[in-house]
DNA sequence: AAAACATTTCGTATATTTGCGAAATAATGA
DNA sequence: TCATTATTTCGCAAATATACGAAATGTTTT
């Protein structure tokens, strides 16, 4: 892809933020951490986790990347949490998206064959 | 990846969604089609993004393929909306992965290096 | 200083995604 | 029927994502 500077910076934030989403281990990491509100060492995720230990890192960087997670150093382990700042962005981000659907008229329905796939 | 069934459902239909909104061109379109409630030719977009025919196209298959926007036949054009339903269904599953994350406690901030990249 | 430990980085292999132009499809209008 | 029109499918190339094991890092304990 080339020309991103054709999309606004709230498109560009919000395909960036899902792509963070995108993979169901980077998923029931987040789910883990925000449901609990609690922080985990790699050590707890990879018990339960079908992925090695280097897979985990590089899932665990990209989430630190994309701001949804920090680490602390609490030697010799490093303990994740979520960021809670981060997260309340994204998740206004991505609530706006999805609610931005509620004026104006319906005018999908009119045609005769419709196609789902 | 090899074990999905290691996940839940939530968890994958979450990564799933994720990953048809992890593009700016696709973000764009849904953005479009439901803040207006409105409807789109292929055409129509064309004119708006930085990609060509052939592109756009793949780019609605996949969305239709998840379940997001739904054809209809116009002939010769093909109009495209929002699957209310799904999209709805997306809304839900999504704003409750956000928002659990009420409860509990914070034990996260106790030590004393945090790094956040 | 050396061993032990948790975790990350590196190198690499494979799979998936993204993009394009050319050809195919399917309907309409001349 | 043949050309036109809108869109998709095909075949391919390039970029990115995912995964792994081995080696490296940095800290604590012995």
């Amino acid at each position: 892809m080339s020309d991103n500077l054709e999309f606004t910076q709230e498109v560009q934030e919000i395909a960036r933020i899902s792509k963070a989403l995108s993979h169901p281990v980077r998923v029931y990491i987040l789910q883990k951490l925000s449901k609990m509100n609690s922080c985990c060492y790699s050590g707890d995720l990879i018990e339960e986790l079908p992925i090695g230990r280097s897979t985990l890192s590089q899932h665990l960087k990209e989430l630190k990347y994309a701001g949804l997670i920090q680490g602390e150093i609490n030697p010799p382990y490093i303990k994740y949490c979520i960021n809670r700042g981060n997260w309340e962005k994204a998740k206004k981000l991505l609530d706006d998206f999805l609610n931005d659907n509620q004026s104006g008229d319906f005018s999908c329905y009119e045609t005769k064959t419709v196609i789902h796939s």
